[in-house]
DNA sequence: TTACTGACTGAGTACTCAGTCAGTTTGTGC
DNA sequence: GCACAAACTGACTGAGTACTCAGTCAGTAA
């Protein structure tokens, strides 16, 4: 049986995640789990603090399913282990909606200028994440499948275009998931090496 | 001498965007701009409205702006149409920083999903952005300077690169401005013909 | 049986905020 | 100077909100 406090976990990533921090009531979050106020409080001593387990939970997470990633890409090329990243990111938010949507808002950025955990968590996440790209990018430049760009940065570039198709999707501005396949071929263009251009 | 309408368009513009539309209060624009509660309820008939007014004011001088880009790409090639859109984009995003960042702010798409007039400035604004996009793309496809790619996913690949810096710049998570040469050889790689990858 | 624990409850408190309205000031045409 | 409207004011209202706290109750150890 679930304990009330990680249903009230859930339910807060599900609500601060759709709604927002500001438009989720603590109230709200007590009866999504049948719960009462008095219980969301016992639990964690403050919205802030509920909001702060949420996005530890998030890191953890997201720390968890990089490190699965890793063992998967033995033997793959460079260019092979960035694009299985890629997808593997793309799946990732697509089945953790509500985490990477929370990650996408302003509320935990605004924080992180204020409350130090807040920003040792969006850190955390961001340092894993563009460290990934980073390794898939140093294992192509050394068997030559990916050109000699500078790492960080192109990793930086990469996990922008990705990230920026995480978002169109949850945004549902624009048809996103046909955009799959060009995306993919886009990033390869990225990273090859140009001789033509100086 | 300004008018109190527009004072109070122009602090909301700015609260809004730094602050976010749930966490600005309509007394917060009313002190702003040296004005009692009600002025901002005798220009604007309610909180939500008033935000449609700012909404409407980003779109107009977002196609202004735009408008004003046009005629300077004449006589130049498709490629460097497309990197002087980049470069106008980013500037324009710099010069209007608060504009920008409340594009940036989930409380638009939120109220587009339910209100007509917001999805219409929304959408209005980014189909004069892809087409810019699109535009430069498709003279670059007939002087050969861009490789035969698909016109319209390959312009919302390159804004997703685009508005993606210009999210890491206001974010201040990373070293954004140094990007700047990178994002651009970037750019003109993802759409260069390939002729070596099937 | 008794004493104690700790998860849980929900009515209550202090406060914030969008929106109202009766009234005052300012501007304009006569 | 007068009439009238438009612009503006700020005290007020009522609906919410985060958080509190005295108390309930099942379980458990003495």
């Amino acid at each position: 049986m679930k304990s009330k406090r990680s249903a009230i976990l859930e339910a807060a990533t599900w609500l601060f995640s759709v709604k927002g921090f500001r438009e989720t009531s603590t109230t709200e979050v007590a009866q999504l789990t049948g719960s009462a106020e008095g219980t969301v409080f016992y639990h964690f001593e403050s919205k802030e603090k509920l909001f702060l387990a949420v996005l530890e939970e998030v890191r953890a997470k997201i720390d968890g399913a990089i490190s699965e990633f890793k063992p998967t890409t033995e033997g793959m090329s460079g260019i092979q282990t960035l694009e299985a990243f890629v997808a593997y990111y793309l799946q990732l938010a697509a089945d953790n909606e509500a985490e990477f949507k929370l990650l996408h808002r302003h509320h935990a950025y605004e924080l992180a200028k204020v409350n130090h955990e807040c920003r040792a968590s969006l850190e955390a996440i961001y340092d894993q994440i563009v460290r990934a790209f980073e390794h898939a990018l140093e294992r192509g430049q050394e068997d030559e499948s990916i050109g000699k760009l500078p790492v960080h940065k192109t990793a930086l570039l990469v996990y922008m275009m990705t990230d920026g198709l995480v978002r169109l999707k949850h945004y549902n501005l624009y048809e996103a998931g046909s955009l799959f396949g060009d995306f993919m071929a886009g990033c390869r263009r990225l990273v090859q090496a140009d001789e033509a251009v100086g």
